[in-house]
DNA sequence: GCGAAATAACCGACCGGTCGGTCATTAATC
DNA sequence: GATTAATGACCGACCGGTCGGTTATTTCGC
């Protein structure tokens, strides 16, 4: 008879996987793909490495469940649909902070993805369409509404939201991962300002008009469509 | 006998390595370092692995010369520099365009980089103070000398830099290295005009009085100053 | 209620292929 | 023929993946 019963089995397994991956994590986050061994990940699991293979079929495919399972911003969309009428001069520095913290709050599984996803076509792709679209579609819809209201100016908004979350990937990887937090730290409220600011300034439309009081005018343009 | 006097030996050593280490970025760049075979590089340099550690005494010191001999963006401050009195307006939309040309004309090298550095403290430290500090300092300065001529906003001229560069490193990433090309393709003026209109925008001080006319009014200054 | 049997989870020694690095030999040059 | 560059067969450490065996838990037979 079975350990557990068959109702409760498959989130067994599933919790078993959690322990694994996040043994992975931590292995991967310090060493290659190719460079990590596993027997480490078994060991940060606390399993043997057979146990390991009861669970996924082969190394390879224990990235690609790491990728897809720990999405890197699975929050955003949602985040970005609660944010719709807030006017870009408050909507995107507070985009922006969130977004900094959820990059920070995941930095090994950043690292991981840059250094593995390249070397792999199947795994570029896994990356880009389960993850890294869907961020940029999400964040452009945004862009777009209000471009298309006048308060954003017009460009390929796909592209400006790369901008942006280029900006933000850059940073993790330059002050966390680069070693730059040794050689020129930059604070948290640093970055997350220089990035917003550069955002909203480099995609406002130039109206001259709202230019003083961009804030309280961009309010009242949302509360007017309300 | 040398087969080389000894007067042209030591060039005749640089042009071996020279060959070698063209070989290994082929390579490197379709594989990860751990990946990669030291046959594969012989091959493709046209020598035999043995050949190899005449030159280089291990696979790791074959990388980090790598690394240190071709350098990203090694012509960019004195491409600054000879920009040092051309105005924002026209100065940063220019260094976009130049940086992004020699960002996609290395990617291989750009692909080697951002996939290997992290994985070894020595390597990131090794990039991060011969390659990337200079090319922000550099950015920095620029900016900072037209934040103190009021044309541009002040702000931590170095996070500034790295927003410009983190834009560009990320277009390069998702577009040459994770697929983006296929998904979703960007033109290199879509590129240059979204990152350097973004980044310019997003640094000029708010002057209604320059908005409508900036560029003309930006030479005017700096012409006063000359 | 208790030993035996069944089952599932887990273990870790082992195997076979792989590849960084070595070195005895060969080729090229003067 | 002396000297050095170049070679590539070879070595042995290493590691992904396997599998026969062990342990823990539940169920069954009586």
């Amino acid at each position: 008879m079975p350990r557990v019963s068959a109702a409760n089995h498959d989130s067994y397994v599933e919790a078993r996987r959690d322990v694994i991956l996040n043994a992975a994590l931590r292995i991967f986050a310090q060493a290659s793909f190719a460079e990590a061994r596993m027997d480490e990940i078994a060991a940060a699991a606390e399993l043997a490495k057979g146990t390991l293979y009861l669970y996924f079929p082969t190394k390879e495919a224990l990235l690609q469940s790491l990728i897809r399972r720990y999405s890197l911003l699975p929050e955003l969309p949602e985040m970005v649909e609660s944010m719709r009428e807030v006017p870009p001069e408050l909507g995107i520095p507070t985009l922006v902070a969130e977004i900094w913290n959820r990059f920070r709050a995941r930095k090994d599984l950043a690292s991981v993805i840059v250094r593995e996803i390249h070397s792999n076509p199947q795994r570029a792709k896994l990356f880009t369409e389960q993850v890294g679209l869907r961020a940029y579609r999400s964040l452009a819809g945004y862009l777009d509404t209000w471009m298309k209201r006048g308060v954003l100016r017009q460009q390929d908004p796909l592209a400006a939201a790369q901008c942006l979350v280029g900006m933000l990937w850059f940073f993790l990887l330059s002050q966390e991962l680069m070693g730059g937090k040794d050689l020129h730290p930059l604070s948290d409220e640093t970055v997350a300002t220089t990035a917003g600011q550069m955002f909203l300034r480099g995609a406002l439309a130039a109206r001259p008009s709202d230019r003083k009081n961009s804030t309280s005018s961009a309010n009242q343009r949302a509360r007017r469509r309300a």
